[in-house]
DNA sequence: ACCTGAACACCGTTCAAGT
DNA sequence: ACCTGAACACCGTTCAAGT
């Protein structure tokens, strides 16, 4: 891509993103980013220790994208709401990539920032330490799962490639018998592209939220 | 692993999830699973397209293990808690190759079924075409998404080897400051491993279907 | 300190050939 | 029909060397 004096650090993990993006994540490849450089694969040693290296870099990059909002006064339940949606907005953009943040929430600086600020609600919320815990990773994990499974185009990928895919998976889901799957031939258009992509992440936010706030209840309520 | 007088296609997927519990999803290499069978790489061509094929039956595999519940006349919500718990029951053997699941959901014939019966089941529950489909992939994209994160040892792996790794995690955990994170640091233990992992399970399917019954009754609430 | 070049052990996969 | 063997283009990575 960018040829330059120095190779630099954060420039490669740009440009192994942007593969990402493009091609999926299998296509970022030592010997690829390199060559987008215009250097020799084992450069890129001197600034990763390893392939795990430079894919835990990438997962700090996709995490650090969440601009986490300062705590308020305001209860906590709308805290951690926004608190998600910060989170998923900063997957959004990168479902190739989403699936290294699996990793990255206790193995990065930013994905430990947002556990620490959702653990800190959940006790606010009268959760206990353990269950919270839990709830952390189930949480967090949704939402990443929300990201790399979310309906139509990869916003990363160029349109006319993304279009292409949306309609072959239609065409897939068309293609079944009504006789066995009736609603998923149904619903085979929202299934392949939902209409509004904003839509989607917000309701699947309020979903957990609102599912969280059914089990602190429980367990305040079953406690006393 | 079992020399056999013929190669098979079932045997072969199943020496392929041996590897992928022992030794991760990037263990499974069509070289590998061929030498354990004390054949040519080559062999494997005969049973499967590609490499992709093997693993999209891997998936398939893996999502077969669900045993869906007959439909009954209870309330839609408590068959749709079933429905979840058998899925994610079948993906909690293997972690390591959960993540296929997100592929098979609609490109295997068990994936489809699952995703057929939760359909039916928010359409029961008055859940729009739209909202259901949208609700669908992200609660099967959640429960995937729980099997992989679930804190503890694989259950796959040795568990001496298992042991370690949630050790080291504990460790990790602990050993940051616990000025930037103490709620992280107060939870290490059960951040590593939780006490009790079928716990984990049900609390999940719970969270996940009390969210979906909100999401449901604010629908029909507003709709009319 | 930072980058190169050759080399090694591994991949997936094609093609022609064996039985 | 099913498997083999050699070959090719790709990986990650080590090691010794250049500036």
């Amino acid at each position: 891509m960018a040829a330059q004096k120095r190779l630099n650090r954060e420039d490669l993990v740009t440009t192994a993103l942007a593969v990402a993006d493009a091609e999926g994540l299998e296509a970022v490849t030592i010997r690829r980013v390199a060559q987008q450089h215009d250097v020799t694969p084992m450069a890129l040693y001197r600034h990763f220790p390893d392939k795990d290296g430079l894919l835990l870099a990438l997962a700090d990059r996709l995490l650090s994208g969440a601009v986490l909002p300062e705590p308020d006064d305001r209860p906590w339940y709308d805290q951690l709401r926004d608190l998600l949606a910060a989170f998923v907005e900063a997957l959004r953009p990168h479902p190739n990539a989403a699936v290294l943040a699996f990793r990255g929430m206790v193995t990065t600086e930013p994905g430990l920032a947002v556990t620490e600020r959702a653990l800190a609600l959940m006790a606010a919320g009268g959760m206990s330490v353990e269950h919270s815990a839990e709830t952390a990773s189930h949480i967090l994990g949704s939402l990443v799962a929300l990201a790399i499974v979310a309906p139509g185009p990869p916003p990363g990928a160029d349109p006319e490639e993304g279009d292409d895919a949306v309609r072959a998976k239609r065409a897939t889901l068309l293609a079944l018998s009504p006789r066995r799957y009736p609603y998923v031939v149904a619903a085979a258009e929202p299934l392949a592209a939902c209409a509004d992509t904003g839509l989607y992440f917000d309701r699947g936010v309020d979903m957990i939220v609102s599912g969280i706030r059914d089990a602190a209840g429980t367990e305040t309520a079953t406690s006393r």
